[in-house]
RNA sequence: GGGCUAUUAGCUCAGUUGGUUAGAGCGCUUCCUUGACAUGGAAGAGGUCAGUAGUUCGAAUCUACUAUAGCCCA
């Protein structure tokens, strides 16, 4: 007799090693057939599971397990990414409460320290992910930062760089002045501030002194939200439409606090209705001012140290003082010199670093580029075409929308864990190397490291992580080597991600694979929504309105967990949830464990008795055709990705149609042997298709799914009833 | 400023080329602790589909505008 309830944790601890063991989840090429293959988008190496992943890998594993089942080559990739600016962090903080600074240890003892720290602890996102129940081929495992994607990345680099595609330039960036490091534009998130606009009169030249204590008769009025970057001013400029300041025009003025004269000119970029319609140029502190310096050919005064603080440029007076403090104090000075008009409260939008949420500085720096305009326009073209297709396909406007406009990708950063740039210098000529290896040889002036002397210095920096992922569909496939498993699972099939990683992975794993491999990397890219909390607020540590799937598995099973999550789970929108929207799945499993208990209480009748299935009953015929009808409709609603409404097919046909109907129908049927040889089968086929598989092994069902089958198991072979069999598959 | 999306029952959401009486889960009301299952069963209440105008024999569905909310990019 099988216990009244299911138990969903002896179940899942049993069953995960054995298919892991066995290696259900292993694909080879030489097994043959047609491939299905998916990448799963590497997790953060110092993470920890989340909803969000497992949401991403509920789905994934629906897709992928009804794949297998159906018998396609299924082939479903694990990993991790060694997230630079994360795992660098981690590990400095550890260190920190050693009182020690990375630099105190030097770059390889550091790097040392972090691949210990990875051995160690960066395991346990991917454990989380077996207690989900990912059916991943973990044979296949991969790293980004391991030896073969680093391979890659060195290869793709250099590669690029003799295309003409990577180039190393001095540009505005954005600098994170805590992590110490360049970013790129979509890491910074820009969020809602209360600030200030605070109008400061420049002095025009020439001008005669003032009566009545003013200092200059004549100014101009400049409005600024970054007092402290003043110093740092090479221009003021107005609209060339603009009436009002054409008299200006060619004249200069005086800097504040500096005594600098700097001229008046005219561009397009000012908008004549911002502020007073005159704004001070900063060309080596923001990105438009910079491309404005660049059009008038205007000096580059970078006023500001790597750690945010004012160096000398700034100053004798502000040097060593922070950017925030240092915004007091020229505010300050200002008002004593009588340069400060006015101030007004200003609601703006400010940059925050992506990972540690310190204000970002535009900063003029040394950094290495990717040309993004050239990757792109076959990227475009490969959506457009229909090669490539978006699920919903609205993101496809999504991503033309940022396709079109695309900047160049700033890839340098000043950190030392992740990809070294593979750039050296002749130190007798200066020459910029770009190669794999270490040069021997100076192609320029022939500088040789024979000589015991000469050393090609390696540039310091190293790649942004993204570098390293965008080239995943391949790279964990074995390129640059060519291997079977790229012939064969190369292009993947789906990509399945969240839209938030549209542009950050996403569109550059389409310009990458098209550009190396010729192919895109995927045929369909599948994006779901961000699974949030009941009040519709994104889940985040600070707001500590997470949901952990661990504990969810805990209290109601991995199984709940995901069937739940299909259930409640739109494409088309972020999902709200809490606690108590899991119970759905674990009363369904319940269920289903029930309807399985009852089957085998009966199952001295159905063996015992003799069974005619040459004389079915109109209600044994119609649920053999519902069950028929059934594994149709998922079919076809996998087919189109419909996820949820499968999810919810399964669980009405099961629910409604066997257990509130033909169960109570076959519990007083006239031939009774009969109706529950037909149940077995009818049974026995949902709980697969509740992960929509079915196939003769335990690699495509749910947990529950191997329990069920060995507590019913009838202790003879199964007659004619199991024959049935070809009506529900 | 540019782009995208949403608005359907108290709540969370389905409703796929326009076509009977607009569905589900949760919650709620009443009843049922009889032998698969109270993590259950039976019955029921609850919606002028955000608004306005239009296209149509017919609109939750198509079009335009309005309102509100949200997201992305600059």
């Amino acid at each position: 007799m099988m216990d009244k309830r299911y138990d969903a944790k002896a179940a899942e601890a049993k069953w995960y090693p054995i298919w892991e063991k066995n290696g259900y989840f292993h694909a080879e090429p030489s097994d043959g057939g047609t491939p299905y293959s998916v990448v799963i988008p590497p997790p953060n190496v110092t993470g920890i599971l989340h909803m969000g992943h497992a949401l991403n890998q509920t789905i994934q594993d629906v897709l992928v397990r009804w794949r297998r089942m159906s018998g396609f080559n299924t082939l479903w990739v694990p990993g991790t990414d060694h997230a630079g600016i994360a795992t660098q962090n981690v590990v400095e903080k550890a260190l920190k409460k050693e009182g020690k600074r990375r630099q105190d240890l030097g770059r390889e003892k550091f790097l040392e320290r972090v691949w210990e720290w990875k051995r160690q602890y960066g395991g346990t996102i991917v454990h989380q992910q077996r207690m989900l129940g990912n059916s991943t081929d973990w044979k296949r495992e991969r790293f980004t930062f391991d030896e073969g994607c680093s391979k890659a990345v060195t290869k793709v680099f250099c590669d690029l760089y003799n295309e003409g595609l990577v180039y190393k330039g001095n540009y505005i960036v954005n600098w994170c002045p805590r992590c110490g490091t360049a970013l790129a534009n979509d890491e910074v998130e820009h969020e809602p501030n209360h600030g200030h606009f605070w109008y400061i009169r420049y002095p025009v030249v020439g001008s005669a002194k003032g009566t009545q204590g003013e200092p200059y008769a004549d100014y101009v009025m400049v409005a600024t939200t970054r007092p402290e970057t003043l110093p740092g001013d090479t221009a003021v400029a107005v609209n060339p439409k603009d009436e009002r300041y054409a008299h200006l025009l060619g004249k200069t003025v005086i800097l504040p606090l500096t005594g600098r004269e700097i001229p008046v000119i005219a561009d397009d970029y000012v908008d004549r209705e911002f502020g007073t319609g005159i704004v001070k140029i900063t060309p080596a502190h923001d990105p438009n001012d910079f491309l404005v310096g660049k059009r008038h050919n205007l000096a580059e005064i970078n006023i500001m140290n790597d750690d945010g603080s004012m160096n000398e440029l700034a100053g004798a007076k502000y040097v060593g003082m922070d950017r925030f403090k240092c915004r007091e104090a020229i505010v300050a000075d200002l008002e004593a010199g009588g340069f400060l008009d006015h101030i007004e409260d200003l609601d703006n939008q400010v940059g925050h670093c992506y990972r540690c949420h310190e204000v970002v500085e535009s900063r003029l720096s040394k950094q290495w580029f990717v040309k993004m305009k050239p990757l792109a326009e076959p990227a475009i073209e490969a959506v457009k075409s229909g090669e490539v297709r978006f699920v919903p396909d609205r993101w496809s406007k999504i991503y033309f929308n940022w396709m079109n406009n695309i900047q160049d990708w700033c890839i340098s950063r000043q950190l030392w864990w992740g990809h070294r740039i593979p750039a050296y210098t002749c130190p007798k000529c200066g020459e910029l190397i770009v190669a794999p290896t270490a040069p021997t040889t100076c192609p320029k002036c022939g500088a040789s490291s024979a000589d015991g002397q000469t050393v090609f210095d390696q540039d310091p920096d190293v790649l942004d992580t993204w570098f390293s992922s965008w080239l995943w569909p391949f790279s964990t496939l074995g390129w640059p080597e060519k291997t079977n498993d790229l012939d064969f699972y190369y292009p993947t099939t789906d990509l399945v991600t969240a839209q938030d990683i549209i542009f950050f992975w996403v569109a550059r794993m389409m310009m990458a694979g098209i550009h190396f491999m010729k192919k895109p990397p995927f045929k369909n890219i599948v994006i779901h929504g961000i699974v949030r909390d009941a009040q519709g607020r994104k889940m985040s540590k600070s707001l500590g309105n997470s949901l952990d799937p661990l504990k969810i598995i805990e209290e109601y099973s991995a199984d709940a967990l995901r069937f739940s999550l299909a259930l409640i789970t739109s494409l088309d929108c972020d999902s709200k949830v809490d606690m108590k929207k899991f119970e759905v799945g674990r009363n369904f499993a319940t269920k289903i464990w029930n309807a399985a208990r009852f089957m085998q209480m009966q199952a001295d009748a159905a063996r015992d008795g003799q069974t005619a299935f040459g004389q079915l009953t109109s209600d044994e015929k119609h649920i053999l055709l519902a069950c028929d009808k059934a594994c149709a409709k998922m079919k076809d609603l996998l087919e189109k990705y419909r996820i949820q409404d499968g999810a919810l097919a399964i669980y009405d046909f099961f629910w409604t149609q066997i257990c509130d109907w033909y169960v109570e129908y076959a519990k007083d049927a006239p031939d009774k042997a009969t109706a529950f040889a037909i149940l077995r089968p009818t049974c026995r086929s949902s709980p697969r298709r509740w992960r929509t598989s079915s196939a003769s092994s335990t690699r495509t069902r749910p947990y529950f799914s191997p329990s069920i089958r060995r507590a019913t198991r009838t202790r003879r072979r199964r007659r004619g009833a199991s024959r049935t069999r070809s009506t529900t598959t």
